[in-house]
DNA sequence: GTGTAGGCATTTGGCCGACAA
DNA sequence: TTGTCGGCCAAATGCCTACAC
């Protein structure tokens, strides 16, 4: 297989006419950061309308209130089907990162019996960093200082012979649009910097101290530049075009139609604004919903700190059961209720979905992302909410999962 | 009735914390334009699917390719409602106006035999004016040459024994915030100008030469200052948080829902990406679909030129009947197909509603905007497209139209 | 190794009247 | 009446080194 782990529509991008410009898949994975990724394109996935709805809610800080009820559509919690296709894209304002999913909803009976594999993890061809920009980066007095480690791995080798050795850089963002650096290597002690052409990338992609930049040279040597601005301020100013209930129906009408006559629909994946990922690979559903999972456990999550790192955060299992029993009566979606072991800078994420744990013996090196642990022991123990689970929600007491 | 012509929520903005701000009823519509008309709260409205979704399809131009064909929804071309409230609202980053309206389905038995009179027309009691910024006016070198007309009948008024005469203005912005302003009135020969505080608004509101600044002072003598874009670069980066389809479905399903319950459901409207209003007072509807209207008819069509200003163009019917005949058949919307005298900026309206045109006889000065011309002698004659009709298309030739 | 501050040349911002359309 | 320009000064931008942490 020629394509790479996330299958995209790997288009070179030769015809960048325009709006359109087929954004390179390693490039939109590194602006989208670490924590996240996408199915293949051709396997099975499951759908969670309950996690879609929630990015729609996101989106949408204030106004949430609903006019009227909305009305009853017959759709399961989670619906299996085959990627038939991902189109990367990126906001023309913002440069953040969002996917289109061409789903089909799969028939019971082309169900396969045995999960398909995962997917080999990719291997590295282009080299990137990424660094969280100081006061001085983003001031106007100065210019950009690029980490040693990241200028020498990165970045087009300088002749040194020169004396300041310096060099133009011409780096393309995930729109193509191109962008001019002056690279130089000076002062005592010697550093890499940016000068020319960096103030006015700054102040065009309103990036503040906080926000990260992230270059990246691909195999061609192709240089790559994007930006991801911090958390705190994500200021969602997408303008309503419709009123959100109907972007509510919108969505549960959209699938439920394509489950009855098993027709291809698409949804956009916000991984900005999503809390948790609602097309999860097949193979890691089966996974996840086949380990033992109890009250009591200790766990351990992956999460996107302020400097959009990677760290983990641990915590213990209190409960299991449906978050909205009356709706979506015994959904995985966020069945696992938590608590943090410290408390997190934002009060959310009471509620987490198997998928998303590590266990907490599986160790930390783990060659794809989001692998998960499981206990070999006990296969086969489902975590499926049960009453008396849900029961258990009231006392905190570490209490084993127990099927009927 | 204390109410103004156009009746929102008039909250005088004293809670304005935060995102909520209650936009003045008066400078909504001085930002909207002057070709911007909303129905009045608690009237009768008729409220049209199809235009809708053309308001969706224009607020993201590319990738309106649908996937799977849309359900079918058992929804007619236009629904009878009570116009239940209106919230006026501004787009955060553009400044874009754009209203909420909840629309309550009328049964058929509450339906009234006369339609309600239109409103009688408002009482201007408040000044504005509305400039189109030269290359000077945005300018980093100069400022704001505000024209004589405006400064004396719009600003407050200066001191003139000053030397020179100036003052400090305060205006807040749509969204409430203040910008300041230094307002002097020198040179040779004099005149009036914004200089310190100016420079900041324009790169803040992101304008350049051609967009339009309006400045609106109220009874209570509050300034208030507004944008308008200019029509051409209308980069419409609204991210899409569903797909296309969703959205569609989203509209059709909301609309089918709520007329099988008779539910209260909101649409959003949004002027600047809308080429025709879609739900438009139940009079209006009547007015329009009593006058008798044939194929060679002239008419003349009120449109928003380039610089924000409101100019007629003029055309011949030349066509009636449906525009999705499958989809929506024996409806109203754009059931006319027009050919204009002058070839028109942008190609596109070669299809207007009956209440969307204006009758040659009729004088162009009108007290309410879009009043509709009617033949007093050939009333009840109904415009409703017929086989006949739609044949006639093929051929330019006028032709009456006829009832069978 | 890298963030920040001081030094200083150069550019840009921004207020003014003059002049013409 | 008002759009644009040249003049002029103030403020900022931006490249550099020095010095810490």
């Amino acid at each position: 297989m020629a394509s790479s782990y996330v299958g995209s529509k790997l288009v070179d991008e030769k015809g960048e006419g325009g709006s359109m410009f087929a954004i390179n898949s390693e490039f939109w994975h590194a602006c989208a950061g670490p924590l996240i990724s996408l199915p293949v394109v051709n396997s099975l996935v499951v759908y969670w309308p309950q996690g879609h709805l929630e990015q729609v809610a996101n989106s949408t800080p204030q106004a949430s209130s609903v006019l009227s009820p909305i009305p009853q559509y017959d759709l399961p919690p989670h619906i299996l089907c085959r990627l038939t296709g991902i189109t990367l894209m990126a906001h023309p304002d913002t440069d953040k990162v969002y996917a289109q999913m061409d789903l089909t909803p799969v028939r019971e009976s082309e169900k396969p019996s045995v999960s398909e594999e995962p997917p080999p993890p990719a291997k590295r061809k282009s080299y990137s960093f990424c660094k969280t920009l100081t006061a001085s980066d983003t001031s106007t007095h100065g210019g950009f200082s690029v980490p040693r480690r990241a200028a020498e791995e990165c970045l087009p080798e300088l002749d040194y012979t020169m004396n300041p050795p310096c060099q133009e850089l011409v780096a393309k963002d995930v729109h193509g649009v191109e962008w001019k650096f002056r690279h130089i290597y000076r002062g005592h002690p010697r550093r890499h910097l940016l000068t020319t052409g960096w103030s006015v990338f700054v102040s065009s992609k309103r990036l503040v101290a906080g926000d990260s930049v992230l270059f990246l040279r691909g195999e061609n040597g192709q240089l790559r530049v994007g930006v991801r601005h911090a958390l705190k301020q994500q200021q969602d100013s997408q303008s309503m075009v419709v009123s959100n209930q109907s972007t509510y129906i919108g969505v549960l009408a959209t699938a439920a139609h394509a489950v009855t006559e098993k027709l291809r629909f698409s949804v956009i994946y916000h991984p900005s604004t999503c809390t948790s990922e609602f097309v999860i690979p097949y193979h890691k559903y089966l996974k996840a919903i086949k380990s033992s999972v109890s009250v009591g456990m200790r766990f351990k999550m992956r999460f996107e700190s302020e400097d959009s790192t990677e760290r983990r955060y641990s915590g213990t299992i209190t409960g299991i059961g449906d978050v909205d029993a009356v709706r979506w009566p015994n959904s995985y979606w966020r069945s696992l209720k938590v608590e943090w072991d410290e408390s997190m800078a934002s009060g959310r994420h009471e509620r987490v979905s198997l998928w998303e744990i590590e266990s907490f013996n599986s160790v930390a090196t783990l060659p794809p992302p989001t692998s998960l642990g499981q206990y070999p022991s006990q296969k086969r123990r489902l975590a499926r909410p049960t009453l008396a689970m849900k029961l258990s929600w009231t006392s905190k007491l570490p209490r084993l999962s127990s099927m009927p």
